[in-house]
DNA sequence: TTCAGACCTGT
DNA sequence: CAGGTCTGA
């Protein structure tokens, strides 16, 4: 049976990107609920579905690493390209802009270039993590124009927007609803087994691909979803589904938004059911509500119990004010500080802080000439002196 | 337009 | 109650 790859058994299985950890932090990226489809399979790997194929993705100092495994259904065929190049095909067709990183690699039709899987895989993940977006330039930005950015900022580098495939990202996002990260991610896990294609099976875990619109949308998947513990979030699943393929013609519909205007990519999407005023590109929910009173004093919704639109507004105005066009990737830097599981990094960073003060102290202290440690030994003695007298 | 209350399930 | 959304007043 195959395993999951390990960096430490052997680097020949292995690919690298040169990406440093202020540019890309894996754990931070990957567990902030962006994506509720990685799992940490080894000591800093992280196994996961992306581009129809399943990677293992793990970083040095300066370097991203990562292995995909061969599907035994489409190994020797072109099934495996044929899925992976879809994804891609999709915004081909809607406007050349929103190629992106694939953009000139392809880019002349006449002959079909062949890209080399590692080429493919290259490109897929710097589509994924949108590598050139330079986050290194943004958190300086960032912290320049609020304060409390900066305090988070040195602890939490290399939190990214993924860019991840539309369906998935819908999906995962309707199951979000009154809901948290860990129990999201069973939900997820169980909606792929269930009604995904499989891909493979390492070490017991088997992966499956994201289900594709046509299996979301059959009429028998709202009790099925029930049944694994999707509550009230399986109507709205299958009918988005099936609201997608009616009404507005399938998958390259979703694909066409990435290029549609924001107002209008947002408003369509809340026309789905299950897609409410928190798609947006500050996401903003209780918990970001809790941030803007905590950290930025933010008054908004002062005298309210719950979220309204109108709250809604002016928390995501006030954020995007304060950080401007990529309001939304600071966002999710604010966000992923604020989870329990990460609030660890905080200490481990606060205790290395104190025991830098110490060294320092202790330096300085050794640093210091004999007098002032005389003058401290006759200040103890004058002390017990007094003491004793 | 705005606002409770219901809604699945797990802790 | 939770990292919301829908519904009916």
């Amino acid at each position: 049976m195959s395993q999951h790859a390990l960096l430490s058994a052997g680097t020949k299985s292995w690919r690298s990107l040169a990406c440093s950890r202020s540019e890309l932090r894996l754990d931070l990226t990957l567990g902030c609920g962006q994506s509720f489809r990685w799992r940490e399979t080894g000591d800093g790997h992280w196994t996961g579905v992306m581009g129809g194929r399943v990677w293992t993705l793990t970083q040095t100092d300066d370097t991203l690493w990562y292995h995909t495994y061969n599907s035994p259904n489409t190994i020797g065929g072109d099934g495996r390209k044929r899925r992976a190049g879809s994804l891609l095909q999709g915004s081909k067709g809607s406007g050349k802009r929103s190629k992106g990183v694939i953009e000139g690699k392809e880019e002349e039709e006449g002959e079909p270039v062949a890209v080399t899987p590692d080429r493919k895989e290259e490109e897929l993940l710097n589509d994924y993590f949108q590598l050139k977006v330079k986050l290194g330039d943004l958190y300086r930005d960032w912290g320049a124009a609020d304060p409390h950015f900066n305090s988070i900022a040195k602890i939490f580098t290399g939190v990214r927007m993924l860019r991840q495939d539309p369906t998935e990202c819908l999906f995962s996002f309707i199951c979000t609803s009154n809901n948290h990260i860990s129990r999201i991610q069973g939900m997820v896990e169980r909606l792929c087994q269930s009604l995904g294609t499989p891909l493979c099976q390492l070490d017991q875990t088997s992966y499956h691909d994201f289900p594709s619109l046509h299996a979301l949308a059959d009429n028998s998947v709202e009790a099925c979803l029930r049944d694994l513990g999707f509550g009230y979030r399986a109507r709205f699943l299958q009918q988005s589904a099936r609201q997608i393929l009616d009404s507005h013609g399938g998958p390259h519909w979703l694909q066409g938004l990435r290029s549609a205007p924001y107002l209008q990519a947002r408003d369509a999407l809340r026309t789905l059911p299950g897609v409410g005023p928190k798609a947006c590109v500050v996401p903003v929910d209780t918990h970001v509500w809790q941030i803007a009173k905590r950290d930025y004093s933010c008054a908004a919704g002062n005298g309210q119990k719950s979220l309204t639109d109108k709250v809604h507004r002016q928390i995501g105005d006030f954020f995007r004010q304060l950080w401007g066009p990529y309001a939304g990737w600071a966002h999710s830097v604010l966000f992923c500080s604020d989870l329990k599981k990460f609030q660890k990094l905080k200490e481990t960073h606060s205790l290395k802080q104190e025991e830098e003060e110490k060294v320092k102290i202790k330096e300085e202290g050794e640093g210091i000439n004999k007098k002032i440690i005389k003058m401290c030994n006759r200040k103890v003695k004058m002390s017990v002196k007094e003491e004793v007298e």
